[in-house]
DNA sequence: TTTTTATCTTGACACTGTCTAGTTTATGCA
DNA sequence: TGCATAAACTAGACAGTGTCAAGATAAAAA
């Protein structure tokens, strides 16, 4: 299939209508979007998009997929150009949460539905398992074995964490929520008052 | 207006529609929802909803103010219950927790448009704010002054809890979340990591 | 070149929220 | 009591939605 300017065929209208797709979320949020807007937007039939997704749910899964991924890199990059300065920990949290408050709709579009493939039993991580996750996990894992913390309590401090995390993430998001600081600013007290032992070998703050 | 068995009018039908419109996000989730299948379990033309309701959101907002009410009130009778017994703060979480662990659709449907009305600045709490938040903040704000935390620190500490319960809670609700124990009962091992020397006098553990 | 397949268009259907208009019942007032 | 008014509900219509079915077009395969 060659590239012929606005042709009958597109060159690659898949990802076009996916990228489209994140556009119209993030700008109306996923409440508003329907495929027959999306194919309007793409000039293209209502019926298009059929050929490329089975139907809208599955595009809505695809579309999460992109933006876990774009999240996840995100996240990545966050832990190799922070690793030996400072708290990478705080450094991450605070990539997760911005993620999100910087675009509401991502975070509504993401979780509203919730059909995120998360295991959070303590075996070894896969990478078929939600890779936000496994990123954040990889580091905590690797500061409690560094502070001596057994693995058997490993699993539940990650989990905590990450809670903690998706919990202020999920106050910030709100629309409707009224709070008298600049959130991404406050963020470092927040996560010393998760004043987990643990994290810091034994001697809180 | 009287009682007249299937009658043109019926006894009152805005609360049946309520209650009847719970029962339907309740078992197939806010996403299946409709206003004429609501009508039609109530055996009334799909019209007749718009005599008590504006539109499809207000009958919705109508639905969460229902739903948070019956919250609230979980939360406040754990509160009374349990007020020299053990440990108040854990029963009120273990109750926030299982409110929507035991039905995720509330969850799903409360927090999924996130239009809630909640006020985290720190000064007096007003009725009009969010009023889980309230009965919540009002028992951790009683611990931390027994334990002579200053007021500038009670609001952040109040906040985190808040967001860490709310975290957890939302994994737990996930559809595909895979954990190898039952939430509920592990939900005291969760709370004990959150460590924070404010909630104990200084004396963590 | 001919055949097949992938991609896209057009038309149709049932379902949705909601507007308009009309019908039935209850209520207020003389 | 009787009548006007308001409240509660029905019926029909419309645009917008997801998606099925059938056909058109272009690319790939034969």
């Amino acid at each position: 299939m060659q590239k012929t300017e606005s042709s009958y065929h597109h060159e690659d209208l898949k990802t076009e209508l996916l990228e489209e797709g994140i556009k119209l979320v993030s700008e109306g949020g996923s409440q508003n979007f329907s495929l027959r807007k999306l194919a309007l937007a793409c000039n293209v039939s209502h019926q298009a998009p059929y050929s490329h997704f089975e139907n809208k749910e599955k595009f809505l899964e695809e579309m999460q997929k992109y933006i876990t991924q774009k999240f996840s890199s995100e996240l990545e990059n966050t832990i190799a150009s922070s690793s030996k300065k400072s708290n990478p920990l705080e450094e991450l949290g605070k990539t997760y949460f911005s993620f999100f408050v910087d675009n509401p709709n991502y975070y509504h579009f993401l979780f509203g539905q919730a059909n995120i493939n998360l295991d959070l039993t303590s075996g070894a991580g896969s990478e078929k398992n939600y890779q936000p996750y496994e990123i954040f996990k990889e580091l905590v894992i690797q500061i409690l074995t560094k502070n001596d913390v057994p693995g058997k309590k490993q699993n539940d401090i990650v989990i905590s964490l990450w809670a903690y995390i998706h919990g202020l993430t999920s106050l910030a998001t709100m629309k409707n929520v009224k709070y008298d600081s600049d959130w991404k600013s406050k963020l470092h007290d927040f996560i010393s008052i998760f004043n987990c032992r643990e994290l810091n070998g034994g001697k809180p703050e």
